[in-house]
RNA sequence: AGAGAGGUGGCAGAGUGGUCGAAUGCGACGGAUUCGAAAUCCGUUAUACCUGCAAGGGUAUCGGGGGUUCGAAUCCCCCCCUCUCUGCCA
């Protein structure tokens, strides 16, 4: 969440932020929380003035009491009560303020980046470039739920069986494809450096807070209401909050951190025509990278992961183009968000497979994630993560792209991870 | 899951109702000593918020929440977590 601090000292950088975020009602959600801020100040005033007092009070009545004087203390007794309705009153106030105050916070996304372009929706994001050539595909080319099909290599079916819809089973060469790119993902990922983590994939309500699932997103996860505990929609959850309520040294800076998870999202009111097969489902594998970086840093880190996510992209010979999101269309707690797609040659789209984002000080915020600075004052510290890479829409590329009459030929580089060159 | 023990500052560890934000030790930092270092000695060593130009002052925090009391690390209730034993399991 955005610091009061910000709201009040930069409020026409925070109202032109919000504004291309297409945030409504920004100047009065602004001035409203001000005034929240202002009532909270007075009233902490209010507290500690009356519970200083209380506490003068109740060291002269033990002073009295250890002497003797009980009379005494039972004179200055009296006078407590009033004081105590007094604190507790301020208190429950306080406490209350507090709580709208953060709530109001929480409805505020996080200020966009400069280099952000203006506008409502996709339409609008800004093609950063291009890479790579579109393949021409063979009469009679199929789309990948298609091929899928024809190679038995995903079951939707049994999927829709055992679970339900959006929950595909991989079988076969499908299967070993999958744990190819896993395998050929994180490899990538510690080549570059990365600290390989494997996380829990169920996560506590504090730990959706944190990293801004919660409570915004609430329906886009799944709940097991029994032990009140969340599927993660991605490892960025569980890897970001690792370091939730820590001061790190600025000497283990940055810290670069990946790791394989499955990832579950309900996907609520997302479905139609556009999102057959592999292209949206419910629970789908994902290799993250996660960096936490000094807030001077942070756009140079930014950069290098996107060049880490180009890389791999690159070597699976897939074509792809990278985007800057625009103001509508990027996520609520990020700043800048790079996404990365690929060409389905078939379906003849573009398909996301990667979501780069820099989320400056805004979850670190929620997380109270810090860092010393050289006056030893604690710092927010800025976060970032991006997909490297998400494996459905990867796998749909591969197969449309390089269906052949023969079948499916797979990218150099995954013949020693899959131990075959080619499906069907 | 059952029984028992326990959760205190960066760590270890005292503290069972009153000047306890908390002894002591270790570590860390600054200084003295030294050619330099070790040892020794002196000092500093939490976080958040309120107030103040600042120096400073105040409030809260001893796993979390609630309660008793003029006053709670200390007493009571609920929850969470850790350890040991038993059970169960991969």
């Amino acid at each position: 969440m955005l610091q009061v601090s910000v709201l009040k000292e930069q409020t026409d950088r925070v109202l032109a932020g919000l504004a291309k975020k297409n945030y409504p009602n920004a100047e009065a959600e602004v001035q409203h929380i001000l005034e929240l801020d202002q009532r909270r100040k007075h009233l902490q005033t209010e507290h500690d003035q009356s519970q200083a007092e209380a506490n003068k009070l109740a060291q002269q009545i033990g002073g009295l009491m250890k002497s003797g004087d009980k009379a005494g203390a039972d004179e200055l007794k009296a006078r407590t009560a009033t004081l105590k309705t007094h604190t507790k009153a301020a208190a429950d106030e306080l406490a209350q303020v507090e709580k709208d105050l953060q709530s109001a916070l929480y409805l505020l996304p996080n200020l966009p980046h400069e280099s952000v372009p203006q506008g409502r929706s996709a339409d609008d994001n800004e093609v950063v470039r291009e890479v790579g050539e579109q393949p021409t595909l063979p009469e009679g080319a199929l789309p990948h739920w298609d091929l899928i099909k024809k190679y038995d290599i995903i079951d939707f079916e049994l999927g829709n069986k055992i679970t339900g819809a959006g929950f595909p089973v991989y079988k076969g060469q499908g299967a070993r494809l999958q744990r190819a790119l896993i395998n050929f993902f994180l490899d990538e990922a510690l080549a570059a450096g990365y600290t390989e983590i494997q996380p829990p994939i169920l996560i506590n309500e504090a730990s959706g807070y944190g990293t801004g699932q919660l409570p915004d997103k609430e329906g886009q996860m799944y709940h097991a209401t029994a032990d009140d505990l969340y599927l993660i929609p991605t490892a960025e959850v569980p890897i970001t909050n690792l370091y939730r309520d820590e001061v790190i040294a600025a000497d283990r800076l940055p810290i670069r951190n990946t790791g394989y998870t499955p990832c579950f999202r309900r996907e609520a009111g997302s479905w139609g025509a556009h999102v057959r097969g592999l292209n949206r489902l419910h629970q789908f594998d994902k290799v993250e990278i996660v960096e936490i970086d000094l807030p001077e840093r942070s756009y140079a880190t930014l950069e290098r992961m996107l060049d880490h996510i180009e890389g791999v992209l690159q070597k699976l010979e897939l074509p792809y183009r990278v985007l800057r999101l625009c103001g509508g269309d990027m996520g609520f707690t990020s700043a800048l968000t790079y996404d990365l797609e690929v060409w389905s040659a078939a379906q003849g789209r573009w398909l996301e497979v990667s979501s780069c984002s820099n989320f400056e000080t805004y979850q670190a915020n929620r997380l109270k994630l810090r860092y010393k600075d050289q006056n030893g004052k604690n710092q927010l510290l800025h976060t970032l993560n991006g997909s490297a890479l998400a494996l459905p829409r990867i796998v749909a590329a591969l197969l449309e792209n390089n269906q052949t009459a023969e079948g499916i030929r797979l990218p150099q580089v995954l013949h020693r991870y899959c131990g075959f060159e080619q499906i069907g």
